[in-house]
DNA sequence: CGGGATTCTGCT
DNA sequence: AGCAGAATCCCG
């Protein structure tokens, strides 16, 4: 019996062995729950052996949950960025008018200083600071946005990268909180290994600034999607909840990704991932069934192209214009991008030349 | 939307 | 003098 130790998986995600003690196994549990806090079993149940390995205590990993106003994330002190960060995205979340030209990134205050990274360690490394909960989800509040500023939300990423097809499939996510109820997302690096000729497998990654932050080889995001809205609304009232769920996992080199390259290009099982990351995502999912929906099944899993990203990238500078030239700059450069401006940003340039028209106007006839 | 740099201003 | 925030500029 001691070989064949049989596990089992409990509602709160953790496993314990079925050959041990029922009281060892409620002792297990709570050191799970309590990972990083003083260990609080009465001394007098613990036995004389494990008072003695443990009398000044386990090594503290700082990977425990922290909670913030729009986004919860495990931090990882080794690699100075987090380990995963979860968010969850609805329709009405996604509305505000936050702007993150008043947001300024800067070390987590709830980060020991030794694992804390700082703005020093990205500046002149070559590498952007990627957002895993973008700033972009929490345009509701000025706090929860300031929060996804601090460096324990933040990895090392390839500019083009975070600006384009990370940015891209970001977009597509709070697209989908337009057509589902609920979207929980979950974003992190990964080291992954690589071969080298000699057949050798090696896991290698960069390190940036005097606190060697870890440069991920690829980031990875995992989107569940509930309780989608149906015009006639006819689901039957004995299906499960889990039957209503979609999920699509997703591992992104952290290098320049073009528009040709379709988001299922980049999709893994949920186990693959798993097993890659060490995590289990969702574990109050029922799993029973081989796998859940396939959210690319579900969904289109289609990313902006050239011209939809151009146009909005357009509108905003359009939207964001502070003089005539700049404006007309906007405009002309869609023009050799080849892309007619749609009735929307037509629209939108039609106001804003008679807003700075005005306003140029009258600084010009200032006394 | 995603990132930058620089300059000015106000405050201590 | 030095720091922090705001404003303006730039890029994809």
């Amino acid at each position: 019996m001691t070989g064949n130790v049989k596990f089992f998986r409990f509602v709160g995600g953790f496993v314990c062995g079925a050959a041990v003690t029922t009281g060892s196994c409620v002792a297990v549990m709570k050191l799970y729950k309590d990972e990083d806090t003083e260990d609080q079993r009465e001394p007098e149940k613990v036995p004389q052996a494990q008072q003695d390995i443990g009398r000044y205590g386990f090594p503290l990993t700082g990977a425990e949950i922290r909670y913030y106003a729009n986004h919860t994330l495990s931090y990882n002190q080794a690699m100075k960025t987090p380990r995963w960060v979860a968010e969850h995205l609805s329709h009405e979340k996604l509305l505000g008018k936050a702007d993150r030209k008043h947001c300024k990134f800067k070390p987590d205050p709830s980060i020991a200083e030794p694992f804390t990274a700082h703005n020093a360690d990205y500046l002149g490394s070559g590498w952007s600071r990627g957002h895993m909960a973008p700033a972009g989800d929490n345009k509701t509040s000025e706090q929860s946005m300031a929060e996804t500023f601090y460096l324990s939300n933040i990895v090392p990423q390839n500019y083009e990268n975070n600006a384009g097809y990370w940015n891209r499939l970001e977009m597509y996510c709070r697209d989908l909180a337009k057509r589902f109820d609920d979207v929980w997302v979950i974003s992190g690096p990964l080291v992954l290994s690589e071969e080298g000729a000699d057949g050798k497998k090696t896991v290698s990654y960069q390190v940036i600034g005097k606190d060697d932050v870890a440069v991920p080889t690829h980031l990875f995001k995992v989107i569940l999607v509930g309780k989608e809205q149906s015009a006639s609304g006819d689901l039957t009232n004995n299906q499960s909840a889990s039957k209503t769920l979609a999920l699509g996992a997703f591992v992104i080199p952290n290098q320049p990704i073009g528009f040709k390259r379709p988001l299922t290009d980049f999709q893994v099982s949920l186990s693959e991932l798993e097993k890659i990351s060490g995590l289990t995502f969702f574990p109050k999912v029922e799993r029973t069934t081989p796998s859940l929906p396939n959210l690319c099944d579900r969904d289109s899993c289609h990313l902006m192209d050239f011209k939809d990203f151009t146009l909005y990238l357009t509108a905003r500078k359009v939207g964001s214009a502070r003089t005539t030239v700049k404006l007309e700059k906007s405009m002309a450069e869609l023009k050799e991008q080849g892309i007619a401006p749609d009735d929307y940003i037509l629209k939108l340039y039609q106001e804003k030349k008679k807003e700075l028209e005005n306003k140029e106007h009258n600084l010009a006839h200032l006394p």
